[in-house]
RNA sequence: GGGAGUUUAGCUCAGCUGGUUCAGAGCAUCUGCCUUACAAGCAGAGGGUCGGCGGUUCGAACCCGUCAACUCCCACCA
């Protein structure tokens, strides 16, 4: 068979998926094995496939697939969130472009458009995964707004409801002008932008040559003053404390409070209360027992609709429908013209934003159902300790802090949302404003049967709650409902499945999302979700800048993948993205990832040479002695390949036991390149090379078939990392009985430490000695004579065929003194001595080897130093004196080489 | 304002319990090679006062103090 030049992945990719796709490979049912459960962080219906995503879920999949690997039953779960703001947007908007208005459409209307724009796009993003060899059981794609995922949202919120835990009331929310709806805290977002102070005077009410001057960020809500206030402790303001001033432009009369509240440093230090539209103005504003007045709509615009008692003017009144900003202007050219306005400073502030539609929100007093989390938290104490005492772990462990301080900190959660596309609210109002909160209508009816007495099948009377639930009073259940735990709880999946094992996913949701599944897993499961959790960093471009559509600067993932193939791509995401940090995304990192691939199909290239024309003749390999603890290759007798077949065989065991504490830490990023040095350097540049054949020359059947069972193994320990071009090398290096994806890692011993520490002196003479040729211009193709001086003559003749070639050598001799006019090359106490028909440049060596000198003469007074140092000795360990001892040696022994192959320069 | 983190080669980062010749890797750079698997490659090399200062210790990139720079999270002094 021909092997292209290069590996094309594109066809192979969509070929293998396929197959496994076919084979049921990825999809799971509970049985006696272990199982390892990962449920995706459901991307947004309405989402593209972007490179968080990327990452995010190559590591999921390579959990999931190395799981597969070690006899766990892997089930890894795919679906997507309803995300009911972002897409409610969506399809508003897409309405918009169709000519119809939201408010022309029923909510059963809207719902149909929704529906079908989901249809239509929800879970375009699922595919995309596909692309990128995500192993997931596709059988298990979950919606969050699935029929039964539907009502057991319903049914948690009904619980909680009858638990108290659920509370409905006017209280300032979060608004969003925008999207119209209540936000939790977790939703704004705050940005310092550059505002204005403006320092705006209220006259007195009984003299108006005098006045009081505030500083506000926000005169538009002028209009909705209801008092002044200032500091008790305040001299400056004491005598107007009781009096009466007038609002600019509305002429409302208002007093002048005092509460301590207010900074005297700030601005004037008198502080103007807006109890409709500020947090802080409104909790003065119920201590006091002041009145609301309300200036802005839903929309964020200027309603005159509570301001009757003031017989507002022609001027107020023409500010109706005008928005926010606009309005800020308009009043503040209008107060200007009342010559109030004493001046306007440059002030930089927080202004909090909608994460959704970055709107800048308003606070608004609203009628909403909140979730009293103290109490929940009271109830389900082990939310904060499970992590606290790492029953679930975080990765990296600093997270604990951010999760514990909110935690510690936490505000009453509001649930609800004035929009169509979620949960609706299942409670439902009768005409007295009773309310009847229940899994269904006609139990809602049921209960208000019972409460009013009334009668009668005909259903009349109650009216649903127009508002549904916060996309993440859904999610939160997600770990337990994609097994059905919570409309059927019990059942045997979610028995098997849950708690599941590990969460991966962006610290950017560690409340919205992690938190809050904690906590539900307590309340509902009596368990934890996941036992670890890691947490992802941010994506950002070389230079460190976030992605955004702005600055054009996200790159178009499935492109890449086109350009690169998947596994190019999961390497270079992997490979540069350290556990927990954000990471900076380098498309060179993807370059890395194909060259990789195509060293992988290079090796597989000349292995397949080899197996053309293998030899017949007898093994060289002792395979027996592969299985006894004969590990002194450097021995004369043993078959030429053995030290090499054997070196690797230990070094491959070294690495897997290496990448298992890696893994194990949850250090994929090092895992991979681990495992990229083993097959690049120790594979390919050391052992290949070691056990390639001479040209034309045939291969030994044993030194072959080894070769082949080396790779096989390096194929599937790569695999979850790289799972498409393992599985066409695995196939292509041999006939398979079975598929690599689903191949069981076997069990290995701890390799034998002499063998490795002989591969690393081989490595470091064969290395030494290219880099003498090569600073002495002898080049490759020259041949050189060696004499070594050592007192391990016979070691070296069991690898000397290796050595020779690796360096070019005609002939190796062995001798006991220094060979004059060569090259000389110290390792470890061995010297080696290198006679080239080329024409040394003696002055050059010897300036070589006196800079040597120098470094090891320094070197040997540090070590000696060290040593008779008295308190060293007495109060370092042992081993590490010793150690001390015999780097003294070593550097006595080189610098008496380097001085003999001085002597022997002339 | 509070808290957390980071600072090691030109760039991105490892460096775990203070002790191997420990100052590392990848990328980039330089030198030499079109050597029959691979130029998307091979063989080598150079490059760092481990942010500054002080301390603890026989010994510090690592522990402590302090200063500096940067990053993130939390918190609406209008």
């Amino acid at each position: 068979m021909e092997l292209s030049k290069n590996y094309i992945p594109n066809e192979v990719e969509a070929n293998w998926y396929e197959h496994w796709m076919a084979k049921g490979y990825f999809n799971s049912v509970p049985d006696e094995r272990e199982p390892y459960t990962v449920v995706m962080p459901p991307p947004n219906v309405t989402g593209v496939l972007h490179m968080g995503h990327c990452l995010n879920n190559t590591i999921q999949d390579i959990l999931i697939r190395r799981a597969r690997m070690h006899g766990k039953n892997a089930c890894w779960v795919p679906g997507t969130d309803h995300a009911s703001i972002a897409t409610e947007a969506k399809v508003v908007a897409m309405l918009r472009e169709r000519g119809i208005a939201k408010s022309s459409l029923t909510r059963e209307e809207f719902l149909a458009y929704a529906w079908e724009w989901k249809e239509k796009y929800g879970g375009i993003i699922l595919q995309q995964l596909k692309k990128l060899g995500c192993s997931l059981d596709w059988k298990r794609t979950s919606f969050t707004m699935d029929t039964d995922y539907y009502k057991s949202v319903l049914k948690v919120f009904v619980d909680l409801n009858d638990k108290g835990l659920i509370y409905r009331g006017k209280r300032m929310v979060n608004w969003d002008p925008v999207s119209q709806t209540a936000l939790s805290d977790e939703e704004v977002i705050f940005k310092e932008v550059d505002s204005k102070l403006y320092y705006v005077t209220y006259k007195l009410a009984d003299n108006a040559g005098e006045g009081i001057t505030v500083a506000t960020t926000r005169p538009e809500t002028i209009l909705g003053d209801i008092a002044i206030c200032v500091n008790p402790m305040d001299e400056r303001y004491k005598y107007l404390v009781g009096k009466h001033v007038i609002v600019p432009v509305i002429n409302r009369k208002i007093p002048v409070i005092e509460d301590e509240y207010v900074t005297t440093e700030f601005g004037t230090g008198a502080l103007k209360i807006t109890p409709a539209h500020d947090k802080n103005d409104n909790m003065l504003g119920l201590k006091h027992n002041l009145k609301v007045i309300n200036t802005l709509d839903a929309a964020g615009r200027f309603t005159a609709e509570d301001l009757n008692d003031d017989n507002p003017s022609e001027l107020v009144l023409s500010y109706i429908g005008m928005d926010r900003f606009a309005l800020r202007k308009r009043i503040v050219a209008d107060i200007g013209e009342l010559n109030l306005i004493q001046k306007i400073e440059d002030y930089k502030g927080q202004v909090g934003t909608s994460e959704r539609t970055g709107a800048v929100i308003e606070h608004r007093l609203s009628l909403q159902w909140f979730i009293d989390m103290e109490r929940f938290l009271k109830k389900n104490p082990e939310a904060l300790s499970s992590v606290i005492e790492d029953t679930i772990q975080f990765h990296p462990a600093k997270s604990k802090n951010t999760y514990s301080h909110w935690l510690n900190n936490i505000k009453d959660w509001c649930i609800s949302r004035q929009l169509w596309w979620g949960q609706r609210i299942p409670a439902w109002y009768d005409a007295g404003g009773n309310v009847y909160v229940a899994e269904t209508e006609a139990e809602a009816y049921a209960k208000y049967y019972e409460k009013t007495g009334a009668t009668g099948t005909a259903q009349t009377g109650l009216t649903q709650d127009e508002d549904v639930l916060d996309t993440w009073f859904s999610s939160w259940l997600w770990p337990m409902e994609v097994f059905k735990g919570i409309s059927h709880p019990g059942n045997d999946e979610v028995n098997y499945y849950y708690p599941s094992t590990t969460l991966v996913t962006g610290q950017d949701i560690i409340f919205f999302w992690v938190a809050r599944m904690i906590m539900a897993g307590y309340e509902y499961a009596g368990q934890p979700p996941f036992k670890d959790v890691y947490f992802t960093g941010m994506v950002r471009d070389k230079l460190g800048r976030k992605m955004s559509k702005q600055l054009g600067n996200s790159p178009d993932l499935l492109g890449l993948i086109e350009q690169y193939g998947a596994d190019a791509v999961r390497f270079g995401i992997m490979v540069s993205s350290p556990a927990g940090n954000d990471l900076m995304f380098d498309e060179s990192a993807l370059e890395q990832g194909r060259n990789f691939n195509n060293k992988l199909w290079n090796a597989l290239k000349l292995v397949k040479m080899w197996e053309g024309r293998m030899g017949n003749g007898e093994s060289s390999i002792d395979q027996d002695a592969q299985n006894k603890i004969d590990h002194s290759p450097f021995t004369i007798d043993h078959p030429i390949h053995q030290f090499a077949t054997d070196w690797f065989a230990n070094r491959m065991t070294d690495v897997k036991m290496e990448v298992d504490g890696l893994m194990k830490q949850f250090r994929l990023s090092e895992a991979l390149k681990t495992i990229y040095s083993l097959i690049w350097d120790d594979f390919c540049s050391w052992y290949l090379e070691w056990v390639k054949p001479g040209f034309e020359q045939p291969v030994e059947a044993a030194v072959y078939n080894k070769t082949v069972e080396f790779f096989e193994e390096l194929m599937q320990l790569l695999h979850p990392f790289m799972p498409f071009i393992t599985e066409e090398i695995y196939h292509l290096l041999k006939e398979q009985p079975a598929d690599l994806c689903i191949a069981q890692a076997r069990a290995f011993e701890a390799p034998e430490p002499n063998i490795l520490a002989q591969g690393e002196v081989l490595k470091k003479v064969i290395s030494s000695l290219r880099d003498a040729r090569n600073k002495n211009q002898v080049k490759p193709k020259d041949t050189i004579e060696l004499h070594i001086q050592t007192e391990a003559a016979d070691a070296y003749k069991g690898i000397e065929n290796i050595l020779s070639k690796q360096v070019n050598a005609k002939s190796i001799t062995f001798t006991n003194q220094a060979v004059a006019n060569t090259i000389v090359v110290a390792v470890e106490k061995d010297k080696f001595y290198i006679e080239s028909e080329k024409q040394l440049d003696s002055a050059a060596l010897k300036n070589d080897l006196l800079k040597d000198l120098e470094h090891q003469q320094n070197f040997l007074l540090s070590v000696r130093k060290k040593l008779s140092n008295e308190r060293f000795v007495q109060n370092a360990r042992p081993e590490v004196i010793e150690l001390e001892r015999r780097k003294m040696v070593d550097a006595e022994n080189r610098i008496r080489t380097i001085e003999e192959g001085l002597a022997g320069l002339n």
